[in-house]
DNA sequence: ATCCTACCCCTTGCATACTAGTGGGTCAAG
DNA sequence: CTTGACCCACTAGTATGCAAGGGGTAGGAT
């Protein structure tokens, strides 16, 4: 029997392309499709299978597998098999507790930057994020909306001119995506979101970081306190 | 004219196991030979080189590559060669930036952990740490001082229960590591260290995030501005 | 003397082949 | 029917060979 691809190409990206490591391209791919739960939590993704896909040998697969399985995205056991990881309350917890950690530090950094200028350009930056995020939700537009998020908390993470603190929330953030893409009871959430927002970027305003720390700590509690359902819904994802 | 071996086995260690995967092995030696200043930043290491010098083919040799370059201890150019990676004062910053944001929310969790049982065994494990750091600065021995401040900080970490953590700590700290193996003024410090490290747990065990944070700021703060003088000591590690 | 060009060597990226170990399915014996 | 052993298909781990590109060097032209 023909096997289902383990990945649906999008039309648009009809395979690699060459001007890239084609390992690189693959984790990417790998990655987007275990987000967006195409490939499900304890799910088998064979080397092989996804090398055939691919067009490529399994080097460059194996490859972008390793990287994967460094952030937490998939499990190889030896001689057995790789596997999508599935989910569990403690690392949800962890990964909550690494991205408050580092957001806090971001917030407080910025209200404290003595570069006046950095710190009204990121009000500024946010600010605008917000009025977008507004007329998302108006639209009721839940993709609009996360991907107006996901530039918030990126902003504000690049104002600190440390690039890898922005990928390391950037990856923390990936696994709450995941969870949250198994329900999108989402919306409803705009208004309690947009406030919190606002709060963290009026105490950056006044030079605060201890309200900012504090209203960042409150956002990110109150988000992940959305899926504390999820594991009752889908039990069969969680460990 | 024959090479010089890029890492001088230790005879202890003939080469590697049998009953583990040599890529994650290989990683291991590359890693502790560049956190020892073993490989200098800048080198050049190849991973045919690496691949004889072990014993195996260049294919795990060059996984355990990938993954120094996912943590930033080597740079790899495609076509060009791998190098190890060069210290900039960014990215010192970064990575204590990284630490203090982990570190600070670790004393804070475990200063407000409602579980009492953990803050006291937190407190009892570092206390008995400290004294062992005591006797250690009375005989002067740098090398046993700096292992215990890793078993000091690894203690702290691992009782959030979040095993990431800790690795994530480790990991920025072992960039620091690096620096510091450049210089060994760190002799003269071991009563600020002590002072600091005790103020931690005492603001621990009376239960303040806010003192305990405050402790771990400066404690961390302090440690890294000893390393301000190297750049100019080292400018060709530098970029 | 200087600049330009062609070539060659060395690098990493990728493809292919082989090894070893795991798990399941089948078949035979009790 | 149950249970055990064996075999086979499939897995990841490793070895090896080939492709493609960058950089230094030598040699010729100016």
């Amino acid at each position: 029997m023909a096997k289902q691809p383990l990945i649906s190409m999008r039309p648009d990206s009809k395979g690699l392309s060459y001007d890239r490591p084609a390992a690189s391209q693959i984790f990417g791919f790998i990655r987007d499709a275990i987000i967006s739960m195409e490939l499900l939590p304890g799910q088998m993704i064979s080397e092989t299978a996804l090398a055939q896909q691919f067009g490529v040998s399994r080097t460059p697969v194996r490859e972008a597998l390793i990287q994967l399985s460094n952030i937490g995205f998939v499990e190889v056991l030896p001689q057995r098999g790789t596997y999508v990881s599935k989910f569990s309350m403690e690392k949800i917890l962890e990964a909550r507790f690494i991205r408050e950690a580092l957001e806090v530090a971001v917030v407080s950094q910025i209200a404290t930057n003595p570069d006046e200028s950095i710190r009204l350009e990121a009000v500024d930056v946010c600010e605008k994020i917000i009025a977008d995020q507004k007329t998302a939700a108006a639209d009721d537009d839940v993709l609009a909306f996360q991907n107006l998020d996901d530039d918030f908390h990126h902003a504000l993470a690049s104002f600190t001119q440390y690039p890898r603190v922005a990928s390391f929330i950037e990856a923390e953030k990936a696994h709450m995506d995941r969870v949250r893409n198994l329900s999108l009871h989402v919306s409803g959430q705009y208004k309690r979101v947009l406030n919190q927002h606002s709060a963290i970027i009026k105490a950056i305003k006044a030079g605060s970081a201890d309200k900012a720390a504090a209203a960042m700590s409150v956002h990110l509690k109150d988000v992940y306190n959305i899926l504390e359902l999820i594991p009752q819904e889908h039990p069969e994802y969680f460990i």
